[in-house]
DNA sequence: CGCTGCTTTGTGAACGTTCACAACATTTTT
DNA sequence: AAAAATGTTGTGAACGTTCACAAAGCAGCG
């Protein structure tokens, strides 16, 4: 009975379209970069588009049948906050968050974050009510859904692209990846460089991949130095293993005057057991860590570590994914260089 | 020309409907729990999604004209890692994530993040954009956007219920807050208990609500105890301002033997200068902080802290605007329980 | 028994976009 | 100059779901 009509939602193609004169199609091929588009009709569109503030609505934009505008980032369910804190450095997510939106939104396309479990039979059903759930044109998986080969295989069966961080071997669509073993190979080269022989590893959780490629070139060094001694501690990226297993080898009878650790964590952690034990950093025990969050530059003293450059790797990973989707790339393998920040622990000055 | 059938993509509510051989309303009805469902009918219809593996289409619900089952987080936009890593401290957001999707997933639902810039004029339109382009059916506001009423107003309009994280004026449909001046008001007195009558303040940023709030309860209870003297810092949450400020208290004629920081960050700076002109903590300076990460049990010596329950603050105003939007909830003002964590930096023994 | 009202189920339309295809306009080729 | 190729625009259908409404089933009641 009454006159006015109403509207679900906002400014829709229609509405420009009937703006400008022409039809929602034509509105359409704009949106999407058709190439054939009278250049004066296009400008007439986009004007009335900014004019009018329109937005194309995502949802409908995947039932019309065409792309979801969406990377899927998988996450590791955990239950308790600590549990997530500690699985890696603190600040990963952070970086992720920060390099994945930063590069998807350029493109105008979203970043959206699920929790999937790590125990195989329910990662692979997570992953897949994901997928049904949104219908990403794209995934992302970082360490250590990363190296589970039934998500590279669910994905690839779906023929969902795929961008894997932090390990590479040609499986997935993209791979973006850091060379874990010269990075572990130069941290000890900086501490043989330095004068040390005893040098120990205190390694990351073994499901992830990364671990075994950091305990490698750490003894690929020592090797390369003709070093016979070596110190390879389990650790798990948390600061109370960690301080147990170095408490123990700073207490035997062998000593290791230096210590890589494969996180940042770990690597405050030789810092603790060091002061307890009345020992000076970095003249009684030198210390590098992998990951370089900002809190290492506070430590007291600051740490050497390897700056493993994760937004940039989520950005790469995510431009990467959205050009295979768009059509303009190809798959790839970006090897993301690394680099050793030297501050005090190793006994650089300043810094 | 050929028999096959192309399905665009997976198990759809049609399919369910054909294999229990009923409508695909009554289909929908049992996703939607509404009640006229006979139990029997109901049953089977969760075999068969259970059996086929359906997962509703979250774009099709959209289109439907029902729920996004989307709930958007706003991030401040900025340009480099540096900046968004200062802005706060840095697991601010890991943790959100982490409540944000525990509790988003827990019913169901998804959450988005989005980047909107915190400049007035781009903050309206960034937000209004992502609303246009997703849809969702509720808004998590934290700071600084929290604090910019111009997006609260936009929401209202729009009838989008808008959680704020760290706030609270009624405006919005769900505020989750600390009594932020309480907790200032704890650590100070927790200085004062200790003996300190000299206890100085470095604020946050100006533009986060925080700020102002935590100075009047730093304020109030030195006034409660009848203390004159006050040395409240302009920080910004950064430790190179910081470390600016607190050399500046600690070479003048009249030194604070103790210092509450806003942030970490700023309370590992307090130590950083402490250390550099040979004061020990807590001795010739205490330290309380306000964040609580988990690197504050690793510094050297571990920082006294007002825990900040971010993860859990999120998680309440995910679940309540779910709640909301559910028909279950009503608008709400939530005051959640903060703590103060006694470590070394103020004298606590073990820790 | 027939009416009323409640419960349960089904049907067509709608949401806002893209796809497939057709139609028309213009340019190039023969 | 006609035919063919190419560029540009429009139309109906489809995507998978929910909404609005209609229809059928079933109980209680006078």
């Amino acid at each position: 009975m009454h006159a006015a009509m109403i509207r679900r939602s906002g400014v829709t193609i229609e509405d420009v379209a009937a703006r400008v004169g022409v039809s929602r199609q034509t509105v359409s091929r704009v949106l999407n970069d058709s190439p054939n588009v009278k250049p004066e009709v296009r400008s007439r569109i986009l004007a009335a588009i900014e004019a009018l503030g329109y937005v194309p609505n995502l949802s409908a934009r995947r039932m019309g049948g065409g792309r979801s505008y969406l990377v899927l980032a998988i996450n590791d369910r955990v239950r308790t906050l600590e549990n997530w804190q500690a699985r890696r450095g603190n600040d990963w997510v952070d970086q992720m968050l920060f390099g994945g939106m930063t590069s998807c939104e350029a493109q105008g396309w979203h970043l959206v974050f699920e929790l999937v479990d790590t125990e195989a039979a329910l990662a692979r059903r997570g992953l897949a009510n994901a997928l049904a759930s949104l219908r990403p044109d794209g995934v992302i998986l970082t360490p250590p859904h990363c190296d589970n080969p039934e998500l590279i295989g669910l994905l690839a069966e779906r023929g969902i692209p795929c961008a894997r961080i932090g390990h590479s071997d040609g499986q997935a669509t993209v791979d973006v990846f850091m060379d874990e073993v010269a990075a572990a190979g130069a941290a000890t080269r900086h501490l043989i460089a330095q004068g040390h022989s005893r040098i120990a590893f205190i390694a990351g959780a073994a499901n992830y991949g990364s671990s075994a490629l950091r305990i490698a070139g750490y003894r690929a060094a020592l090797a390369e130095a003709g070093l016979a001694g070596e110190w390879v501690g389990d650790g798990d990226f948390r600061f109370e293993t960690a301080e147990r297993v170095i408490d123990a080898w700073l207490s035997g009878p062998d000593q290791p005057t230096a210590v890589i650790a494969a996180n940042d964590e770990m690597a405050f952690a030789a810092l603790h057991t060091a002061s307890a034990r009345g020992l000076r950093v970095p003249e009684d025990l030198a210390v590098v860590s992998f990951e370089d969050t900002p809190g290492v530059r506070f430590a007291v003293p600051p740490l050497t570590a390897i700056r493993q450059p994760v937004a940039d790797m989520i950005a790469r990973a995510c431009s990467s994914l959205i050009d295979i989707v768009e059509g303009r790339g190809r798959p790839a393998a970006h090897e993301i260089p690394f680099e050793l920040v030297c501050r005090a622990s190793t006994g650089a000055v300043g810094a």
